[in-house]
RNA sequence: UGCCCGAUAGUAUAAUGGUAGUACGACAGAUUUUGGUUCUGUUUGUCUAGGUUCGAAUCCUGGUCGGGCAACCA
């Protein structure tokens, strides 16, 4: 235990430093606030682990806060998987918030700027306000209704709440500074009018306020003291700390970190939206899909996402993380707490000619090697006919293939050493049958052959074996960067689903159960689809395959 | 060509003026009844040019490159 102090990140630092010096009395309260408006997805969890963590690192809390000043792309549907997601990776926060709830607070706000000569009501259309805001060289000019008095604009605003105006006629402006070379500060709207149905609040408002002026306030009236989000919002800093500082109001700071992305995946809402609707995936859970829901029907652990939030770091520059870093995380997990299954995706016929047909014979394997005691064991019939991989076997094997061939020896895991004696064909030539000749004496945990083979393969016996579909997923996109495609859709991986209709599965299988993690020998990670698995027709879910070195020396040729 | 943010191995991230480290990856070997796991070792880095300093990844200046900003989205 040396030197073992963890270091810390930008904003550790900042909350240890501000700890240090007493501000908030030493008060840590962060806060998640999604907007309800889509599925949570890893990027999500980066700021979920962030702020959820650093609440509980410094004994503080976490609210959550739905971000819900758009009725027209908000629903509740979004709001329980939000919840539902959060609290499956093993978070819990100390509020339910909405921004929704300070509407009437906001209003006030809103009335309390016009008070104090710092906000107009403005009728242009949002061209000529997009144009009067000139460019990032230009400064803007003021619209003919920017210097309206105090008590037209009281007026004004009051009757857009009344729903005297349609939509776009009119908007709430903050009066800052139309030259500044901030395009954020340049008079930017507060208010606009929408006559549309909220999920919380109904048909109670037709005015809504703008991000802008629902955020940073919202923060201050949770007394936030670390308010954090991601880099694209440094902009708008200046005027989070200017309307704080106008309302007089508790002063809440933000601070900015760079986003999570990922390699051969999109990361937008709008672009997984797009994806969904447009049926290139089976929905927001789909197994290929980064959000937390696809990622947990894939079969991902919320200890490997966690632990993958945590080891990418938090940092202010742009970056984009290996997908083998994810999966390197779900591996370890799962390595410690999978079950050993057997199961057979590509079969071909083993027959073991000098084992009496019809015989049955009940063989011992561990749960679980990776732990004192296996976590107890499961039985597995044993017979004279077995499927095996059609990979396991070669006619022409290269010098260091440690498998079945004419004349080679393997021990079939759990059970015995056999050596292969010849391949039967069919008349195209395609290997129908494997015969091979088995050791008695080499049992397994029994074995007194005194023969050291190097290759040992899984196998399960024709007449048990259960039948199951077992979908093989891969990354989703063919490039590493969809998102910098003209059209990010043509990228997609037309291989990033598999389906074996008919895989074979020893009997055991049958007791698998939703959530958790199976290892199939040799072959990978999978999991029950909590979806559409039935007792009646097995369906497993590809969550990562073993590292598989053998491959990567194939592939080098 | 206005403002803002950033730049350390392939990818991330640390070093807070004093030996450039860690993880993943890659490579090599050992162990192995999973070509998994585990273990050992190796490889690769401070964008650039100046300046300050006994000493610079770190501070200063110029440049280069990357990203963001002109939604009645968040």
């Amino acid at each position: 235990m040396l030197n073992d102090e963890k270091s810390l990140n930008f904003i550790e630092e900042i909350i240890e430093e501000d700890i240090r010096n007493g501000k908030h009395g030493g008060r840590v309260l962060t806060r998640f606030p999604p907007e309800p408006n889509g599925y949570l997805h890893i990027g999500h969890a980066k700021s979920i682990v962030l702020n959820f963590g650093l609440a509980q690192k410094y004994m503080g809390k976490t609210n959550l806060r739905f971000d819900d000043t758009n009725p027209v792309t908000e629903e509740t549907e979004y709001v329980e998987s939000i919840k539902n997601d959060i609290k499956w990776l093993g978070f819990q926060w100390a509020e339910e918030l909405y921004t929704s709830d300070y509407f009437e607070t906001l209003y006030g706000y809103a009335v309390k700027l016009i008070k104090k000569g710092l906000a107009y009501v403005d009728d242009s259309s949002s061209e000529e306000i997009a144009a009067s805001k000139g460019t990032p060289t230009e400064p803007g000019k003021p619209t003919p209704y920017r210097d309206r008095s105090v008590e037209e604009n009281l007026r004004l605003f009051a009757e857009m709440r009344e729903g005297k105006y349609p939509d776009g006629a009119k908007v709430l402006r903050a009066k800052i500074d139309l030259a500044n070379p901030n395009m954020h500060l340049r008079d930017p709207l507060l208010y606009r009018i929408k006559h549309a149905h909220h999920h919380r609040t109904g048909n109670k408002w037709c005015i809504y306020p703008m991000y802008d002026f629902a955020h940073g306030q919202s923060d201050s009236i949770e007394n936030i003291t670390h308010s954090i989000c991601t880099l694209e919002f440094i902009p708008h800093r200046p005027l989070y700390d200017w309307l704080i500082e106008q309302l007089e109001i508790f002063p809440s700071k933000q601070y900015e970190f760079a986003r999570l992305n990922l390699n051969y995946t999109v990361m937008s809402k709008r672009k997984l939206l797009q994806l969904v609707n447009e049926k290139y995936v089976d929905g927001w859970d789909d197994p290929r899909m980064p959000t937390i829901s696809g990622l947990r029907r894939r079969g991902y652990t919320p200890a490997s996402i966690r632990n993958f939030c945590e080891r990418i770091g938090v940092a202010k520059r742009e970056n984009i993380i290996d997908v083998g870093l994810l999966e390197f995380c779900i591996r370890e997990d799962l390595n410690q707490t999978a079950w050993r299954r057997m199961a057979v995706l590509d079969p071909v016929k083993l027959v073991i000619t000098n084992y009496p047909a019809g015989k049955t014979e009940t063989l011992i394997g561990e749960n679980n090697p990776e732990v004192e005691g296996g976590e107890g064991e499961r039985s597995i019939p044993f017979s004279n006919e077995l499927w095996i991989e059609r990979e396991d076997f070669m006619e022409n094997p290269p010098k260091k293939f440690f498998r079945l061939a004419p004349g080679l020896m393997v021990r079939l895991k759990h059970a015995y050493i056999i050596k292969c004696d010849e391949a039967v064909k069919d008349s195209e030539g395609n290997i129908t049958e494997i015969r091979c000749t088995y050791l008695p004496e080499s049992k397994s945990g029994e074995d007194t052959s005194g023969i050291k083979v190097k290759g040992t393969i899984h196998w399960v016996s024709v007449p048990h074996a259960k039948t199951a579909e077992v979908r093989l997923y891969d990354r989703l996109f063919n490039v590493e960067n969809p998102a910098a495609e003209e059209n990010f859709k043509l990228t997609i991986n037309p291989e990033s689903l598999q389906i074996i209709e008919k895989a074979y599965a020893e009997p055991d299988l049958l007791n698998a159960v939703p959530g958790k993690g199976y290892q199939f020998i040799r072959k990978g990670y999978f999991t029950l689809d909590d979806q559409q698995s039935t007792p009646d027709h097995l369906v497993f879910n590809r969550t990562v395959t073993l590292r598989d070195t053998w491959v990567k020396e194939m592939n080098r040729e």
